[in-house]
DNA sequence: GAGTCTATCGCAACACGTTGCAATAAGCAT
DNA sequence: ATGCTTATTGCAACGTGTTGCGATAGACTC
């Protein structure tokens, strides 16, 4: 399958990165990268560390959690806060984007990078911050919610 | 001192409101609401943990948060994630704001509500969401940082 | 002031992450 | 293959919040 290739892909280029920065591929590594691969869009700390427990009972949320760094610092994966404060987790691959959480309905709704740039823009002149879209997380009313709400 | 009455007239507001509400005013609340007033700025959920602990040895966690919790039901207290996804909190009565963290020197930034008026226009535009300036709480690099890193 | 109702409290246990440290095992050299 | 070096692991303990539950104590009535 697909999935599989790019999941080989990665762990190619993870052994290589690694090995030219003097750090070692480790069994636990593959499945969290595996793990991670799997899930499609995104998945909080707790899922990531219960699918890696499943498939390696001796895995612990220490290793997972390092490992989840390594691969951001990396540049190969990627956090946020959901407005609970929980961790959400995703690949790179994954196509950039924000994160918008509707107080009203609870909708998760993504933002594009497309859709982002004005409000990028916008921040910059506001501020002169150059904000990551990434781990760009609003949480405000949407559109139907808002007018729903409104007065 | 001003912050005195301040506190004093936050009091009253309280009593009036959780009377009418059919809830109770504790030595508890008064504690916390007092603690939160003399925290300028903001302050993190284990601060005013340990603070209000010093005051009342007895207090435990689950008391500060059922309360705090409490105050945001009533529109008197905010609280925002930081980009570590810790808790921070602040009385309503300090002005609506945005907070920005660099991720470069690791710096706060306040965003005010003029500042972040165009900011909320444009994620209006692009999304039609209608964004909580108050829990809007964004990553990025400042002028500095992003002008010290740009390539 | 005594009694009643129930909101609130403190406690204890849990969930999610993080950190220090000793044991393990990658990766390299021989 | 064997041994060496040290990155990584698992463990155990901690920090920050959250939740269920029995005990406490506000607020109201008589």
């Amino acid at each position: 399958m697909a999935k599989q290739q790019a999941t080989q892909g990665l762990t190619e280029r993870l052994q290589a990165v690694l090995k030219e920065r003097g750090q070692r591929w480790t069994e636990q590594r593959q499945i969290i990268v595996d793990v991670l691969a799997a899930s499609d869009g995104h998945a909080t700390g707790a899922e990531l560390v219960e699918r890696v427990h499943e498939q390696d009972p001796s895995a612990t949320p220490s290793t997972v959690y390092r490992t989840l760094d390594l691969l951001e610092e990396l540049g190969l994966a990627r956090h946020h806060h959901g407005p609970d404060g929980r961790e959400t987790y995703h690949l790179e691959e994954t196509l950039e984007h924000g994160h918008l959480h509707c107080r009203g309905c609870g909708a998760e709704q993504e933002l594009s990078a497309a859709a982002a740039a004005p409000i990028m823009k916008a921040i910059a002149a506001a501020t002169g911050f150059s904000a990551d879209l990434d781990h760009l997380s609003l949480q405000g009313l949407c559109r139907r919610c808002g007018a729903a709400q409104g007065s």
